[in-house]
DNA sequence: ATTTTTACATAGATTCTTGATGTATTAAGA
DNA sequence: TCTTAATACATCAAGAATCTATGTAAAAAT
């Protein structure tokens, strides 16, 4: 059991939020990010990464222009109006699943029901 | 995005957890628990409950005595000593992991790396 | 008498992540 | 200058975990 296993579930929720905060980014950054975010303790691979951002552009979550930085392109991704809707949605869930299991791991003798 | 979805990897913590408390359960009483426990917010099903009650088993970190309930067998399950080992590390770890995305999804504002 | 709840189980489909692999540019260091 | 590391995209096969659906059957409740 590590962090990549538990994040299952979590990554496009994640990549939701900090586009929500910094309006413009692509993907390598978004990896970069959540690491650095993480203390190191969050590694998103390319293999979880791309596959995501492209679920998330496809369902109309995301927009993306591409932009070239010398020779190489940067696809920049940015929250859709149906993508900032969603992703406030899919956040306080995240919240909300948070405090649940936290509060399952920590309370001490649950009763019995 | 629902909590079903975001349970993923946290299942097989959560019974351990649950087994540090109460000693010995059975699989259909550890379901009822955890929907109790989480205000009815996560809902285990028996496709995922009882393979992960299995795969555990066949780790080695439960042991099981059945029981006769009148006709009815019941399975209960109760940590073995790796178990204990295990289930305190994994304890742990989800809530390192929590922690952290807490921790992300919550600071606003994130800066640029 | 019938329905609901209890209690186990598994098979197939789906989803997500990983590891491996690929291509190619740019920056840094020896 | 040459080599390595970092940047930046991408995809595929494999594995793990969950869900839905389905099955069986006893006990309790209506």
């Amino acid at each position: 059991m590590n962090h990549s296993e538990l994040i299952k579930g979590t990554l496009s929720t994640l990549i939701l939020r900090l586009l929500e905060e910094r309006k413009r980014m692509y993907g390598y950054e978004i990896a970069q990010c959540i690491k650095e975010m993480s203390d190191g303790k969050i590694l998103v691979k390319e293999g979880s990464l791309y596959p995501a951002l492209h679920k998330l552009e496809a369902d109309g979550l995301l927009s993306v222009e591409e932009e070239f930085i010398g020779k190489r392109v940067r696809r920049y991704y940015r929250l859709t109006e149906k993508g900032q809707s969603q992703s406030a949605l899919a956040i306080r869930e995240l919240r909300s699943f948070l405090a649940t299991m936290e509060n399952m791991i920590t309370q001490t003798n649950p009763l019995p029901i």
